[in-house]
DNA sequence: GCTTGACTTCAAGTTAACTTGAACTTGTAT
DNA sequence: ATACAAGTTCAAGTTAACTTGAAGTCAAGC
């Protein structure tokens, strides 16, 4: 597929994929005169890409998850991965019930409400606990 | 208390916390000399806009939350980062199920094995659904 | 009362992740 | 065969969220 076709499944524009395939992240298979040819399972690359992003990770980070021939690396890192999203996972859990609570809670200020103060003193504590770089 | 404090307290830089005042996003109470005296109720709000930007909200956004006078507005606005929030959940929930399952599969390459692609390609259209803008 | 370390302002620098612009080349439709 | 929409490179610009540096101020301990 050209660089058009790739822009247009993934709903990334042809200037991102360049910048992605130039930091290595998507690698273009070959090119017709100067335009670059892409193999269709970059679609799934940049899915897992796009995931990744929106989980909070960097474009480096999910560099570091691939090895030269595409396949993900490292089981370690795969789980030390998936460890820091179960724990960001119950970090958003407690703020989405803080900012519940906050919509339905009666004090005029809500830093004045025990309930909301509580759930933000153990989310922060949660969040520092493994050593705060 | 002084900017030093909040900065201890809080675990920012002090130039954090003025970039933050400047933004409007903490007040301080006076001045001592030249100095900033803080309210220590300045360290809620920074455990909250901690909070908020680990959950993926930008300053602006967590600015958003708060009126004048500290307190967080509009209850629909509050629903709705909640609801963003509960979809990010869902989100890393599959990208964390996506991590475990590579980390356990045979196939050589992940990109290979079914089940990945699949929890790959379920995540993209739970995000793209709601209208990808 | 003087030194000094911690504060202050303001401007400029930094990093990530792109985007945009200028100048140029080429596949494709006519 | 030619026009031109779409591709290419490379450098520079952009935004968010800070950080750093220069240059000055001051509260506190000696």
């Amino acid at each position: 597929m050209d660089i058009a076709e790739v822009a247009k499944a993934s709903g990334l524009p042809s200037s991102t994929l360049r910048f992605y395939e130039e930091k290595g992240l998507i690698r273009s298979v070959g090119r017709k005169g100067m335009r670059r040819l892409f193999n269709s399972d970059v679609l799934d690359r940049l899915a897992l890409i796009s995931l990744g992003r929106h989980a909070g990770f960097s474009l480096d980070e999910m560099g570091e998850m691939f090895t030269a021939e595409g396949t993900a690396i490292n089981r370690t890192l795969l789980l030390e991965k998936a460890e820091e999203l179960d724990k960001k996972i119950k970090e958003l859990s407690t703020m989405r019930d803080g900012l519940r609570h906050a919509a339905a809670c009666q004090a005029a200020n809500h830093f004045e409400c025990p309930k909301f103060l509580r759930l933000l003193r153990v989310a922060g504590k949660n969040r520092l606990r493994p050593s705060d770089k």
